[in-house]
DNA sequence: CAGTGGTCTAGACCACTTT
DNA sequence: AAGTGGTCTAGACCACTGG
């Protein structure tokens, strides 16, 4: 009855995969690398596929790996910083940003956005496509809706589609003055669209950032930025990119 | 050979499965209210066992559900809001934080918080220990690095253990003058110790927020946030919790 | 084409909560 | 004890990539 608390907990098989297999990679596998395919390294580890499989799925979502069907799995570069909070406070679209635009429509909305512009229901927006990449490799998408309103003295007609348009209302938006930001990060999973564009499967995690920017004391555009999760950590706050070698998730205690 | 791109493409059955749930979830059922069991609801669906949980996996990331072992599935309330990047610069425990000391340890760290702490790998710092609630839910856990150089007046042999050395601590980093704050968020799973104190289980997806408090030219501490990925939203900007209904992942484009 | 990861099945047992 | 979700198995087939 002396005996401190024994760990009568059995853990899990995948947990513990998950942990030697973290090791290994730490130890013993650089970047790029490929690892065994999935029957083999199930079979090394005398469990069924499944169970390996539990265990890949955790360190791709922690950034660690990196699965492409019909290729295999590789060792993932540690995750790179991308800046969503700059200080300055800039409309989207503003010289020297990250994003470029794809495409734009003038489109009903989701009732959540139409909710969150203030406009009514089936009032169309702009919906400027904008995608963003980072060492040439794709790491966010995003759906900027924007009110008419925002944009009064746009024509409508002449402007032509794709990316001129969605540069011709970004370009109205730096018009109106900007009296504020407010952004929220949640945890998603992409859109067969999104998907897509991100280069990975409908489903993917990904770090979803919503962001309203005010003026006039009303809601002026409407940001929705699909951030892949597993390849991405989002900075804010003064400096962008400084590294801090790898996330400190599930790391032994 | 004048057709669109027919859709050829077999959607998987757990993918249609989750859209056909989520409209479920939202015409059909209330917040709160239980969900038949699995093996009722995949015999209803006429699929196996695992294939529902796949589904229903995915909603519970996107926090539409919430599941407990012995008890049950749940429809989940719309995510918490949670500030993160309030813009005054305050040190971690400054009044009316949302933050409640659990204890404090004087300990090695992990390798990468020595490196980005700019300390000695073995050096000890003090490691406080704080939780954060809201609504009277744990939402989030954090372990506070504080080099020993940040509190150089601190009597480590008189205080006691506990919340109150935790408090002493964070008391003594108020003196010092905070220059910049830089942060970021990504995806992660939650380790043993912290599913423990956010009542989940291990490996449950988190969004780790890393902190560095910067004070004269120095990283002065360094924050590891956990929070519950599923029933949180990180708000960043001028205000805190202000409502957008549900995130937009996963609607029908 | 062969080889990869992705989906799916039908079953078993375990850990946990509630009654 | 009964009922829940969590883990695990051993197999099958599919979708995709590359040579």
């Amino acid at each position: 009855m002396g005996t401190t608390q024994l760990e009568t907990v059995p853990e899990p098989k995948y947990w513990h995969l998950k942990t030697v297999l973290s090791e290994a990679l730490d130890s013993e596998f650089s970047v790029g690398e490929i690892l065994p395919n999935e029957r083999d390294l199930a079979a090394r580890f005398g469990v069924a596929r499944a169970t390996l499989r539990q265990a890949l799925e955790q360190l791709e979502l922690e950034g660690r790996l990196q699965r492409r069907r019909g290729v295999g799995t590789t060792v993932a570069p540690p995750r790179v910083g991308v800046a969503v909070g700059t200080e300055q406070h800039v409309w989207p679209g503003a010289p020297g940003d990250a994003w470029q635009p794809v495409d734009c429509a003038r489109t009903a909305v989701p009732a959540a956005v139409a909710d969150a512009l203030g406009t009514g229901r089936d009032e169309p927006v702009h919906t400027v496509r904008r995608s963003r990449t980072t060492h040439g490799r794709p790491v966010a998408a995003e759906l900027l809706y924007v009110p008419s309103a925002s944009v009064p003295d746009l024509s409508a007609i002449d402007t032509p589609s794709g990316p001129a348009r969605a540069r011709a209302v970004l370009r109205e938006l730096q018009r109106l003055e900007l009296e504020g930001r407010e952004s929220a990060v949640e945890l998603g999973s992409a859109r067969a669209d999104d998907a897509r564009e991100l280069d990975r499967l409908p489903g993917a995690p990904v770090l979803v950032v919503t962001t309203r920017y005010i003026a006039d004391g009303r809601v002026a555009a409407l940001s929705v930025a699909t951030y892949r999760a597993d390849t991405c950590r989002l900075t804010f706050g003064d400096s962008g990119g400084v590294e801090i070698h790898h996330g400190p998730h599930s790391r032994a205690s």
